[in-house]
DNA sequence: ACCCGGGGCGCC
DNA sequence: TGGGCGCCCCGGGT
């Protein structure tokens, strides 16, 4: 029997969902139909373009190259493979190219109709018409809450969301969406654990950490990391922010160049990437110690565990399989950033609850790991985000010494909250 | 009518 | 060859 909290439920505009799932239905079919104009309507594409029909037609029929094996040796046909099979047919097979965007879109449509409408529509209740996502706070290996019937944490965002799947989330009449979102906190963590000194001096200073990092790993002036009329500005800092969220769960060259092509579009050499990570290693000299004094140490003890002490076993730590205790070590080593994240949310949730019984107009709706979300009365903006950006910022334990942010955004629906102006907090 | 692993993909 | 989740589909099984 799982442990669970029981939230006040996410309003739901229902005669919006109905209309977008006839939109998602109409855009599928007429993708269906476009794609088995190319292959023929005889293989079965099923819902996800991944049965073994549509493999067998690309790799056997077309004898088009295997790009990518997936964990069990066999052909993936996943984002990534779908783009560099369209580069290889566009120098090879010309008539091929446009297969794959669609099926690219297909997918998309798919994803959104069956998991956010589809999905989303049979779990509103009857008796509140809201959705009651389960939330579990115990079930996680770091801590965090897990959401499930229907997992309300990974809604998609603006810019991979064709149908606006949050603002299916909409106030009732006279409220609002309040979200407060702590800024960067995994990394601050980071930095808290590491205490490189520029981290530090850049946090505590209210500075650009990005820039920062922009600076570390092209070795250039922090004043030319944060010139926007760089022409490099643009792709250095998307680079930079990459190496940020990644740097304290133990990058490699390889992973940096998947990630920047597939995710960020840019084509960087795995030279260069090297090169990037050898300047991080170098600039946050205190990072790379801190990792391997935590590897060492969870080695040693065969656990890892989160600043409040939540711990982790890892015995694999102890393999003589070099992958398994690489996996095992990455593991030691984001325990406790992500799980001391999620300790300094759930203090500040306590903070809340305890502030509920005064502020009754204070209804939680939902937690998305670093974030918040209430449903507050149209008139009740500015005391809810004092109260709630108070309760977030807070130093969380004693020795944590990294100034901590919340960002609060409002709005009538959740696709559409907008920044709260600052002169709200004092 | 279920169960399950594999593949794939949405979010933080 | 960063970590953490849950859901959908498929294909095979009971």
């Amino acid at each position: 029997m799982p442990v669970l909290m029981r939230f006040n439920g996410l309003p739901v505009d229902r005669q919006l969902m109905v209309e977008k799932r006839s939109e998602a239905e109409r855009q599928i079919v007429q993708l269906k139909g476009k794609i088995e104009y190319i292959i023929g309507s005889n293989v079965a594409i099923g819902a996800n373009a991944s049965t073994a029909a549509f493999k067998k037609y690309l790799f056997d029929e077309q004898q088009l190259p295997k790009m990518k094996s997936t964990d069990k040796d066999k052909d993936a046909l996943d984002d990534e493979t779908l783009i560099l099979l369209k580069e290889w047919c566009a120098g090879n097979k010309p008539d091929l190219v446009e297969l794959f965007e669609l099926v690219q879109e297909y997918r998309h449509w798919g994803k959104l109709k069956s998991t956010y409408i589809d999905g989303y529509i049979k779990h509103i209740s009857n008796a509140t018409r809201r959705l009651h996502p389960d939330l579990l706070p115990f079930t996680t290996e770091t801590g965090r809450f897990a959401s499930k019937n229907p997992n309300c944490q990974n809604m998609p965002r603006m810019g991979n969301d064709d149908v606006g799947v949050r603002n299916f989330i909409t106030a009732p009449e006279g409220k609002l969406l309040l979200s407060l979102d702590f800024s960067q906190i995994e990394l601050r963590v980071g930095a808290f654990y590491c205490k490189d000194e520029q981290m530090l001096e850049t946090y505590k200073t209210g500075g650009d950490i990005h820039a920062l990092t922009t600076a570390v790993i092209y070795k250039i002036p922090l004043a030319e990391a944060m010139d926007e009329s760089h022409p490099l500005y643009k792709e250095r800092r998307t680079i930079a922010k990459n190496c940020n969220f990644s740097t304290f769960f133990g990058l490699f060259p390889r992973g940096l160049q998947r990630t920047l092509r597939f995710k960020a579009g840019l084509d960087v050499s795995l030279d260069e990437c090297d090169k990037i990570i050898n300047n991080l290693k170098f600039g946050y000299p205190r990072l790379s110690r801190w990792q391997d004094e935590v590897k060492k140490r969870a080695g040693f003890r065969a656990y890892t565990e989160t600043w409040l002490g939540r711990r982790r076993a890892i015995p694999q730590i102890r393999s003589a399989t070099w992958s398994v205790k690489a996996f095992a070590e990455r593991v030691a080593i984001n325990t406790p950033i992500q799980g001391t994240a999620t300790d300094i949310l759930k203090l500040s949730l306590a903070r809340i609850i305890r502030g509920l019984p005064d502020r009754p107009w204070l209804k939680l709706l939902l937690q998305i790991h670093d974030e918040l979300v209430f449903e507050i009365p149209e008139n009740e903006v500015k005391n809810a985000v004092i109260f709630v950006k108070n309760c977030m910022e807070q130093q969380p334990f004693e020795a944590f010494s990294v100034p901590i942010i919340a960002e609060a955004e409002v709005g009538k629906r959740f696709g559409e909250l907008r920044g709260v102006k600052a002169d709200y907090v004092e």
